[in-house]
RNA sequence: GCGGGCAUCGCCAAGCGGUUAAGGCCUCGGAUUGUGGUUCCGAUAUACGUGGGUUCGAAUCCCACUGUCCGCCCCA
């Protein structure tokens, strides 16, 4: 038998999961502090979610998808989990509530892809997702959550981009002038780029094509589209936005190139950046989709949220050694060591002891390399009713009873 | 889907056509029959990814496959 864990998945060792939970519960008390309450969707979902929600240009959808039929159901593991949510969100009603409704997420996603640096098909995403709330205010929160929490995890030199990409109606003038402004060049293009132009041109700003790129340089690209204008409502609701980040003191650049993979996508983007991680540098992203609620058949809400990439962040932070027991029992009547761990288990105290009643010697190296403490429960010890317990990183060691034992 | 690198014990790793295939770490035992973390000794009874080929001879060269890592695309 030669199983190995599938391509692209890995198992979260004893030695690593520390870290894991140290993130996970600092994003359960940064959240709660706002209160942002955590929702679990399940790991599957309908696949015509994803197709819908996610949006079928989208090559998450296209070919990305762990996509299985069982009982004529087509059914697929989440790709992402912010529809998901908004069907949880409409499924229970959410909507009838007094905005807004802030909720958050942990867990595995699944995207089958070429595995490299930071990216897996099976990773882990947390994220936030926020529903009524028209103001920039809520993406401001969003934006500001997502920088607490990474600082709450030691990471403060990462950069902020931001963008809008405009509602609907002026998204549709925005899409013609910037259709306008590649039309000269357009042939000259890679092949992607010419497919995106019709689908999905806002896509065409995201392209990493070094062709591309120096074509857009040439035709002053960055400069025509920075110049494009919002309407009026959006260009209003972007300016808030910054003023907001700016008066709660959140550095940012403002990258007009920053477009977002997903369709649902609209006015804000946003991305939060690493230097530190390769080539796939993007911690979180996230941005506002004031379309999909309705778009899944509930009424127009208006939504903000962003995910980060567990793994990607985990990578950022140093590890945390695991953690040594408090008490290690040397004795060699076990059944005595036996009963005193259990007695202090019960105390909530860490403890343990040799189960195989090896030498002295070597129950003490053990207690050594596991535990804080040694309690040396000798046939003394046990006669006179005392514990000599050890601290094992200077020697020093003293008689005690089991009251003050506890207290150590 | 397309490129490139790498594959030697549980882990790290030497070896570059002829070796009993080094060494270190970890684990276990002993020196030390109630005091560890230092030191010394010993053990882990078939480790060269798989399958072909070249050669008198292959862990070492060639081919294919598989796995893994890195990059493109895309994304967290």
């Amino acid at each position: 038998m030669n199983i190995k864990a599938p391509k692209g998945t890995k198992d979260i060792l004893p030695s690593e999961i520390r870290n894991w939970q140290h993130i996970e519960k600092t994003a359960n008390d940064i959240f709660s502090r706002a209160d942002f309450k955590e929702i679990r969707t399940p790991i599957f979902e309908d696949t015509c979610l994803f197709e819908r929600g996610v949006g079928d240009t989208t090559d998450i959808v296209n070919k990305e998808m762990y996509t299985f039929i069982k009982s004529d159901r087509s059914l697929t593991l989440r790709p992402e989990n912010t529809a998901g949510v908004v069907r949880a969100y409409l499924e229970h009603n959410f909507y009838r509530e007094s905005p807004p409704v802030k909720l958050w997420y942990k867990g595995p996603m699944f995207r089958y892809e070429r595995p490299q640096a930071g990216r897996q098909r099976q990773f882990h995403q947390i994220g936030v997702e926020m529903f009524g709330i028209q103001d920039a205010s809520a993406d401001a929160e969003c934006i500001m959550l997502a920088v607490e929490f990474l600082k709450a995890l030691g990471l403060n030199d990462l950069t902020v981009e931001i963008n809008s990409l405009g509602c609907n109606i002026c998204r549709r003038e925005y899409k013609d002038r910037l259709k306008k402004a590649i039309a000269p060049f357009l042939n000259e293009l890679c092949e992607d780029c010419q497919n995106r132009y019709e689908k999905n041109p806002l896509r065409i700003l995201d392209c990493k094509n070094e062709n591309c790129t120096k074509l857009f340089e040439k035709y002053n690209l960055k400069e025509t589209v920075s110049g494009i204008e919002l309407c009026p409502e959006c260009s209003e609701h972007y300016n808030k936005l910054k003023t907001y980040l700016t008066a709660l003191n959140i550095k940012y650049t403002e990258n007009t190139f920053l477009v977002r993979g997903l369709d649902y996508y609209t006015k804000t983007v946003f991305e939060i950046k690493s230097n530190n991680l390769g080539s796939q540098n993007a911690v979180c992203g996230g941005g506002r989709y004031d379309g999909l609620v309705e778009l899944l058949g509930g009424p127009a809400t208006p939504a903000v949220g962003w995910a980060m990439g567990v793994e990607r962040i985990n990578s950022l932070i140093p590890q945390v050694n695991s953690y040594k027991i408090k008490f290690f029992v040397v004795s060699d009547n076990q059944l005595e060591a036996f009963k005193l761990v259990s007695k202090l288990r019960q105390q909530g105290i860490s403890a343990d002891f040799d189960y195989n009643a090896r030498k002295f010697a070597k129950q003490l190296e053990k207690a050594s390399k596991i535990a804080e403490y040694a309690i040396i429960l000798g046939e003394e010890e046990i006669k006179n009713n005392y514990f000599t317990v050890k601290k094992l990183s200077d020697s020093s060691q003293e008689k005690m009873d089991f009251e003050d034992i506890i207290k150590l």
